[in-house]
RNA sequence: GGCCCCAUCGUCUAACGGUUAGGACAUCAGAUUUUCAAUCUGGUAAUCAGGGUUCGAUUCCCUGUGGGGUCACCA
């Protein structure tokens, strides 16, 4: 273990119970104290809190694991001998805990407490009710050693709480807010562990703090209570104890802390929609920090670069589904079409519009055709930039893989054009398109341009056109569906469309 | 209820005590366009309230109000 530094190199930590989801604002607890830790050529560590037994599961830390690796946060160090490291785990750590809890006990710093657990809570009800603060009265303090020593071996049940010394005023600077302090007779005697082996998170949390050399601890404003608690500990250990910087909390759009009510909370909720790592990192980090300049597109590698304690906001922060969405357009419009392509078909084949062949091969799932990769590269080009979630392709690119389209008659229409008038313009269309010989985008464009201007507006020809290969009220241009649907498919569905209005 | 934290446009935020209170997202116009996006131009929009301190408070202090966190044999 880490006990004394030579040098006082900057070491942060990311302490996660794996007890569920990982939250989104879990994410910017980890993101911090990365950036923290890279920005200042220190150590991040990635300590799993998983004491409570019930609660924390396996698959949960995998998620944990598997989200950090994501968003390309990655750990310095770990319990084994060399990496990938698996992280730090207090469900191995006990016996750590036990040498700290056999020590206080011994020096009168911690004792055994047999009050029943009903008792301690209507203590608690009734110093609510007379407006003190509810904190164990110490009944159990100065029990003599004889007695402890019998309701032990009787096998009473117990707890081991920490002798909190009386009036004293603890203090801390925190590096984002300043000065806190506390008076050490609203904390009480807290619990801080089941029995010797069986740590509780205020002991675990401080010891491993202090053993693994963290300097810098960088967590959430909810942990501001536990702070003193874990500063006792420390100093009742012999310790000293690190900094601390507290972060503010993310809201849901109702100003209360982020819930699923108010909008999805999991980073997995996230990966599935289609949001980029990129986008992700981010957007969080921005809430909450700023680099002081305008600047707000950032890459991790600028974030570390630029990141600063100081300008870390006190305030919470609500979380703007609206920006995260224009910040992924923005990612995705930068990413390089064979990328996005990549990252699109996933969709496509769960959507049930493809199916993989091979590599590059996908079969069309309604029509039974061939496609290739460099085809699904096409459509893709052309809703790149409308696209803010990835997962949004299967309803953009749908027309491309369906066998026939459908659609209301009525959204053929433009302006004040009769059915006549629409059937004379696909007519038109048609006709065109049938004349060209080599078919693509550019000759499309040349011919059907053409013949729109004359009409002096465009819209009479294009307009039904457009409908009538996409089905849609929006959707790219005409043109470019075409060219990408084929000349023979291209005028099947103008067919089609005549014959919706006869 | 006790203790602790916080407070600038709808949202994220900028402003060594002196700025026409700035930017971004959203929104609303306009340009472009067959549509929807994207892009460009412009607009609307904020210092929680009341007291101090000061020549001068968004900024410092106090009180109030509002919001939040926490008071587990969870973390």
């Amino acid at each position: 273990m880490i006990a004394k530094r030579e040098e006082k190199k900057i070491r942060t930590r990311f302490a996660p119970s794996p007890t569920g989801h990982l939250h989104i604002g879990t994410v910017r607890t980890a993101l911090f104290p990365y950036l923290f830790a890279k920005k200042n050529k220190g150590a991040f560590i990635l300590r799993i809190e998983d004491t409570d037994l019930e609660r924390s599961k396996k698959e949960w830390e995998d998620e944990l694991l598997k989200g950090l690796r994501w968003l390309n946060i990655s750990w310095d160090e770990g319990p084994g001998p060399e990496g990938p490291y698996a992280p730090y785990r207090q469900s191995e750590r006990a016996s750590v805990y036990r040498k700290h809890l056999e020590k206080m006990l011994e020096e009168g710093k911690a004792y055994y407490c047999f009050c029943p657990k009903e008792e301690i809570e209507a203590e608690k009800q009734y110093l609510m009710s007379i407006g003190e603060s509810p904190v164990y009265q110490g009944k159990c303090r100065d029990l003599p050693k004889e007695t402890v020593k019998k309701y032990l071996e009787e096998g009473r049940p117990s707890v081991i709480r920490f002798r909190t010394p009386d009036n004293q005023k603890i203090a801390f600077n925190d590096l984002i807010r300043g000065k806190i302090e506390v008076d050490t007779s609203t904390l009480g005697d807290f619990v801080i562990a089941k029995d010797l082996d069986s740590g509780l998170f205020n002991l675990t949390c401080a010891v491993d703090d202090v053993e693994m050399g963290i300097t810098h601890v960088i967590r959430g404003e909810d942990h501001i209570p536990n702070t003193p608690k874990q500063m006792l500990l420390i100093q009742a250990m012999g310790f000293e104890a690190p900094e601390y910087a507290h972060l503010p909390l993310i809201l849901g759009t109702d100003k209360k802390k982020l819930s699923k009510r108010t909008g999805k909370t999991s980073l997995i909720d996230y990966i599935e929609d289609g949001y980029l790592p990129e986008a992700m990192v981010n957007f969080v980090a921005f809430l909450g920090w700023n680099p002081g300049t305008e600047k707000e597109i950032y890459s991790m590698e600028e974030l570390i670069n630029d990141f600063s304690i100081e300008k870390i906001q006190k305030s919470a922060a609500v979380f703007n589904i609206d920006k995260l969405d224009w910040m992924n357009g923005y990612y995705i419009r930068k990413t390089p079409l064979y990328e996005l392509t990549q990252m699109c078909v996933p969709y496509l084949v769960k959507a049930g519009f493809i199916k993989e062949i091979s590599l590059e091969k996908y079969s069309v799932v309604e029509t039974g055709e061939g496609i290739h990769i460099e085809d699904i590269e096409k459509m893709v080009a052309l809703y790149q930039e409308r696209l803010k979630k990835l997962s949004e392709i299967t309803e953009l690119l749908d027309l491309f893989f369906k066998k026939e389209l459908d659609y209301p008659k009525e959204l053929l229409k433009w302006k004040e054009m009769g059915d006549e008038d629409i059937v004379i313009s696909l007519k038109k269309s048609s006709e065109i398109i049938s004349s060209i010989e080599k078919f693509n985008k550019e000759n499309l464009e040349k011919e059907l341009l053409e013949e729109a201007e004359k009409s002096g507006n465009r819209g009479n020809l294009l307009w039904p056109l457009r409908v009538a290969v996409s089905g849609k009220k929006s959707s790219a241009g005409p043109m470019e569906i075409a060219a990408v649907l084929g000349k023979e498919k291209t005028l099947k569905r103008i067919e089609e469309a005549i014959n919706k209005l006869k």
